[in-house]
DNA sequence: CATCCATGTTGACAGCGACAACATGCAATG
DNA sequence: CATTGCATGTTGTCGCTGTCAACATGGATG
């Protein structure tokens, strides 16, 4: 959304397979992702079709078969697109914030939370049941994984000794378990009495995160 | 599936509006929700048509109208069906746990992800992008309510001394995340590593219950 | 036995995903 | 600058789908 801009233009083509996006159009490729998210956004994932997008992105119906091989391989890029901005918002947050161990965690886990809120779509394709083939390694690499960045969190505190000691993965499960499932259920609008705004999710994932921490259970006596 | 049956056939047809379907093919109805989440499972979401569906119950492709105003209304049914299921496989486990409090919400906690693992098209449906309108309030209402059962034990809990006091709200928001979450990405395969199996489900289930109720921090001294 | 109406069928239409054949225009090459 | 190649976009087509209207059928009711 933010990073895109036209590229080199004297660039050769074979030095950057991946973006070759400029010819007629301008760029096609990543009008046709944007089309598709406020497709879906506005008219719901029954509305989304191959024909729609590319009509709202000035084209004929088989022009996005230069870009995408079928309708999955469209959603595929937004799903690669949303685990970048996801990993990215969580980044800057975790920046943001504190540098404690617990501080840390609890940025990113509200980060998770929140760029579900804000971009439905995007979360919905990258865990939907819309692919029949699994996603491309790319969108689960290092720069775009936010498991990756629970996991270092939850290492960090371990070794800080602020948090429980044993298999990091089993905690960053439970953490991770926490805020996808508080996501889904903001976004499948099982939420509903809790309010819809990005506060309301963000207050909510803050307090959810602390009673992870802390647990359930009553407090000891002290 | 298992509580099927024909239904008794001397029963005015205006006693049991919901269950009209016996009369050429039997139990069209119920086929045609069966014949949707076998394929479901069999192909997948993108599978699932209207006219395979009808296909497999048997029938010319316009049967199925007699039944469900449109393809939504078949998934509702599917979610309704999954909901009230759900909510039985909850109550059950429920009913083999020890009575304690922590027992009963660490065995419905269970339940709820071992419901998605073994129904994952239905999970998926019940949670899924897939309505425009909202559910029938029937899909959420006392008897399928898995949220209510959450609610019951969190509360029991409380009262009990053994769960945080404080709005019971927060605290079954909590559980509920965390069981959603975990279910969710068990269903949308991003638990692989763990394995597929309903005992891995089971076991994973069981650790992570126990680690929401004692936090993730590290226990105090003592 | 006669009738009615819920249930199932047939036929049709527009829209969709996907492919093949064709048209266009940038850009590298001379 | 002119030529040419190939990436990009267009047109036309196919089978399939969701949905509707008109029609056929047969159990239940009298």
């Amino acid at each position: 959304m933010a990073t895109r801009g036209k590229q080199a233009r004297t660039q050769k083509p074979s030095d950057a397979p991946e973006e070759k996006a400029r010819y007629h159009h301008g760029d096609l490729r990543q009008a046709l992702v944007d089309a598709a998210v406020t497709l879906i956004t506005e008219e719901g994932f029954g509305a989304l079709t191959l024909r729609e997008v590319a009509r709202r992105a000035g084209v004929t119906h088989a022009a996005p078969y230069r870009h995408f091989a079928d309708k999955e391989a469209l959603l595929e890029a937004v799903a690669q697109q949303g685990f970048r901005a996801m990993a990215q918002e969580m980044r800057e947050r975790m920046a943001k914030a504190p540098a404690g161990p617990l501080e840390q965690l609890s940025a990113a886990g509200v980060a998770y939370v929140l760029f579900a809120v804000r971009h439905p779509p995007h979360f919905r394709v990258m865990f939907g049941p819309h692919f029949t083939r699994p996603l491309q390694p790319d969108a689960s690499d290092e720069g775009t994984n936010a498991f990756a960045l629970l996991v270092r969190c939850i290492e960090a505190g371990q070794a800080a000794g602020v948090l429980r000691p044993g298999e990091s993965r089993r905690l960053t499960l439970a953490a991770w378990s926490m805020v996808h499932g508080l996501a889904s259920l903001f976004v499948d609008r099982q939420l509903q009495e809790a309010g819809q705004g990005a506060e309301a999710a963000e207050a909510l994932a803050v307090v959810q995160t602390r009673l992870l921490l802390e647990g359930l259970t009553r407090p000891g006596p002290g």
